[in-house]
DNA sequence: GCCGTTTTCGGCCCGACTGTTTTCAGTCG
C-alpha cells in the first residue's frame, strides 16, 4: 500500500471521528499524522517493520506507530471500520457537499436519519428538513445545488490521480516480455482537467493477433485491480480500488499509430479526420489508414505518418477538441503552444513564514534546479489567520529577509518579494496600501469562503484589482476540482477589466486547482489579459510541478507569447501593470 | 494523539463571514 492511500485511510478516520464528536486534538493529530504520510519520503509500507524510523516522522507518536502498522497489516483501520459500521460508509461523501461539515453531517443522522447523499436528496424533497436547527430555506437551497454539482461529477478523477494510476499500469505492463510499449490513450492524454476512465495500449511480440493470452494474464495480475469488468483476447478492463475503470488493449505493433490516434480522440476530432480521410479516397481506423478501393494499407504504425498521409500537421494531443485545429494543420498554421520548457520562473509560493514547510532560501534553491531564472515568495497575509498569516510588521520583516536571501544567492537567481493577500467582505484588501507599494508582487485572492450572490461577488473582485498594488489576481475562479464548483462571478467582466488594468491572472498549476477552465482560458486570450502561471507551492519538492496546468494552457491554444513567466525577470515584471 | 517541557501534564494556528439567529454556531481557509 503506497503513502497516499495511508493517509486516506487516516483522513477519513479523522473526518469519522469528526462527525462522531471526538476531542478536536485527537482529530488534529489524525490530520496532522495523514499530512505527514502523504509528504514523507519514507516509505511507510516497509517503513513499518521498523517502529523507531517510524517514529522519527513529525507527527507520527507512539500510537500512530501501531495504527500504521495495523493499516499495513490489515488494510484498515480499527477505528474508522468501527465508524463505517455505526454511520455507514455514505457520509464520507456528505462531507464533500459545500457548506456541509461534521457537526451538520451529525444534525442530519440524529435528527433525520440521513446517511448519504442520496438519503439528503430524499429527505430534502420530502421536506424532512424544515424546521431542524440552522436549516432554513438558503441552507436548503445550497445543499441541493451541491447534491446537482456532485452528482456532476460523480465518477470522474482527477488528472494527477488518473496519472498516477496510469504510471503503475504502465509499469506492470513493461515487466511482461511480450510487451514494449505502453502507452495512456483517451483524454488523459488529451490533458482534459478530470478524467472518467483509463485508456492504456499496449504493443510488442505478445500482443500480436492470436499470441495474446499469456499478455492477458499478465494484465489481469495487476496488483492494483480491485474487480474484473471484462477479459478478451484483446482487452482487458477492470476497477481500481478507487473505483476508477482501466481499459487495457492489446494491439499488434503494425497499427499502434492508428490506434494510439483513435483511442486518444476526441470524438469530434476523430469524426471530422474520418471525413478528411474519406475525401482523399482512404477510410480510417483504429486498425489503420487504408485506401477505400482495395483497402491497401497507407499508414498505421505511427501517428506522425497518419497525419502526413492525411497532408496534415501532427499535434499535440490536448489541441484535438475539433475546435478548428484540423483546418489549422491542413493549412500548417497550427501555433506553437507552450510547454514546460519555456517557464521561467514560478512567482506563487509559500514559506515557513506563513503555512509552507520551506525557508526561503531552501525554495530558492529548489527554484535554481528547476533551471528558473527568478521566483516570488508570495506567502500569505493575516487575514487567513489559521495559516500564520503576515501582518504589516512581519511582511516588512519577511521582505528583508528575502532581499538578504537574494543577496547570498549571489546572483544566481532573482527573487521577488511579495505577498497572498485576501480580498475581503467589501472589495478591500487585509494589508495596507503602504506595506503593499513595497512589494515587488502582490497577489490579491479570491475566496471562496465569502461567496455572495454574483454580482456582490463580481463587485467585490473588480474592486479589489482597482486597488494599484495589485499586479496578480490570484484564484479568480476558486475552485477546487470535483470538490467545489467554480464561484459564482462573472468571469469574462473580471477578465476583461483586468486586461484593461494590466492585472495579470493566475492560473494555479496544481492539478486540484486548473483556476482558470479551457473556456476561461480562450476568453482571456481573446480578451488580451495575461496569464501567471503558478504553483502555489506549500513544499519545495512541488515547484516546478507545472505540468497539469501547462496542459490546460495548450488545451486553450496559448503560446509562449500569453503567458507572462515564459519573459526573463525583467520582462516578466515589465509585463505587469506598472506599480501605483 | 503529539509534543515539549517551566519534562509525565497541558497546551495544541484563529479570524471573517453566513445564515439563522436575537447573540451565536458552523464552515472555510
Amino acid at each position: 500500500m503506497d503513502n497516499k492511500t495511508m493517509a486516506r485511510l487516516l483522513e477519513e478516520t479523522a473526518d469519522l471521528m469528526e462527525i462522531d464528536g471526538a476531542d478536536s486534538f485527537r482529530i488534529r493529530s489524525y490530520r496532522r499524522a495523514a499530512e505527514a504520510a502523504e509528504q514523507t519520503t519514507i516509505e511507510l509500507a516497509s517503513a513499518v517493520q521498523d517502529t523507531a524510523r517510524l517514529l522519527e516522522i513529525d507527527g507520527i507518536g507512539k500510537s500512530m506507530a501501531s495504527k500504521l502498522q495495523a493499516i499495513a497489516a490489515t488494510g484498515s483501520l480499527p477505528q474508522r471500520d468501527e465508524l463505517l459500521t455505526k454511520y455507514g460508509a455514505g457520509v464520507l461523501s456528505l462531507l464533500k457537499l459545500p457548506g456541509m461539515g461534521p457537526k451538520t453531517v451529525s444534525l442530519l443522522w440524529d435528527a433525520a436519519q440521513v446517511a448519504s447523499i442520496e438519503q439528503l436528496a430524499e429527505a430534502i424533497d420530502a421536506g424532512r428538513l424544515k424546521g431542524l436547527p440552522r436549516m432554513g430555506a438558503k441552507q436548503i437551497e445550497k445543499l441541493r445545488k451541491g447534491i446537482d454539482d456532485y452528482r456532476r461529477s460523480a465518477g470522474r478523477f482527477r488528472l494527477d490521480v488518473a496519472e498516477d494510476e496510469a504510471r503503475r499500469i504502465v509499469a506492470h505492463l513493461l515487466k511482461f516480455p511480450g510487451i514494449e510499449k505502453a502507452t495512456p490513450a483517451g483524454s488523459l492524454r488529451r490533458g482534459r482537467e478530470t478524467v472518467g476512465d483509463l485508456d492504456v495500449l499496449a504493443t510488442g511480440p505478445g500482443c500480436e493477433p492470436g499470441q495474446t493470452a499469456a499478455a492477458v494474464e499478465h494484465v489481469a495480475g495487476y496488483p492494483g485491480l480491485h474487480d474484473m469488468i471484462a477479459k478478451g483476447e484483446n482487452k482487458v478492463s477492470f476497477h481500481t480500488g478507487l473505483g476508477l475503470q482501466v481499459d487495457v488493449r492489446l494491439l499488434p505493433s503494425a497499427s499502434y499509430g492508428a490506434a494510439l490516434q483513435y483511442f486518444t480522440g476526441s470524438k469530434g476530432h476523430n469524426v471530422s479526420l474520418r471525413q478528411r480521410a474519406l475525401k482523399m479516397g482512404y477510410t480510417l481506423s483504429e486498425w489503420s489508414l487504408a485506401m477505400l478501393e482495395g483497402g491497401a494499407m497507407v499508414a498505421a504504425a505511427t501517428e506522425e505518418e497518419i497525419y502526413a498521409a492525411l497532408k496534415m500537421e501532427w499535434m499535440p494531443p490536448e489541441m484535438r477538441e475539433n475546435l478548428g485545429e484540423i483546418d489549422a494543420a491542413v493549412q500548417g498554421t497550427l501555433p506553437r503552444v507552450i510547454s514546460l520548457e519555456d517557464i521561467r520562473g514560478d512567482v506563487h509560493m509559500h514559506t515557513t513564514a506563513s503555512d509552507g514547510n520551506n525557508s526561503v532560501r531552501e525554495m530558492a534553491d529548489a527554484a535554481l534546479k528547476c533551471g528558473y531564472k527568478y521566483l516570488a515568495i508570495t506567502d500569505h497575509s493575516k487575514n487567513l489567520a489559521m495559516t500564520n498569516g503576515l501582518d504589516e510588521k512581519r511582511a516588512l520583516e519577511h521582505i528583508a529577509r528575502i532581499r538578504e536571501v537574494e543577496k547570498e544567492m549571489e546572483g544566481g537567481i532573482r527573487i521577488f518579494t511579495g505577498i497572498e493577500v485576501d480580498i475581503l467582505g467589501d472589495g478591500a484588501l487585509d494589508l495596507a496600501d503602504e506595506v503593499l507599494a513595497q512589494m515587488d508582487i502582490v497577489i490579491a485572492s479570491v475566496h471562496s469562503r465569502f461567496e455572495q450572490p454574483r454580482e456582490e461577488m463580481t463587485a467585490r473582485v473588480l474592486r479589489a484589482i482597482e486597488n494599484p498594488n495589485v499586479r496578480i489576481l490570484g484564484h479568480p475562479t476558486g475552485r477546487m476540482l470535483l470538490r467545489r464548483e467554480p464561484i459564482a462571478i462573472d468571469i469574462e467582466a473580471v477578465l476583461r477589466r483586468a486586461a484593461e488594468l494590466g492585472v495579470a491572472v493566475e492560473h494555479n498549476a496544481s492539478p486540484e486547482r486548473l483556476d482558470l477552465n479551457d473556456r476561461d482560458l480562450r476568453l482571456a486570450k481573446e480578451l488580451g489579459c495575461k496569464i501567471v502561471m503558478s504553483s502555489d507551492s506549500h513544499d519545495a519538492r512541488n515547484l516546478g510541478r507545472l505540468d497539469y496546468g501547462i496542459r490546460q494552457l495548450r488545451r486553450a491554444w496559448l503560446t509562449p507569447e500569453d503567458v507572462l513567466n515564459t519573459r526573463d525577470a525583467e520582462g516578466f515584471l515589465g509585463g505587469l501593470r506598472p506599480r501605483g
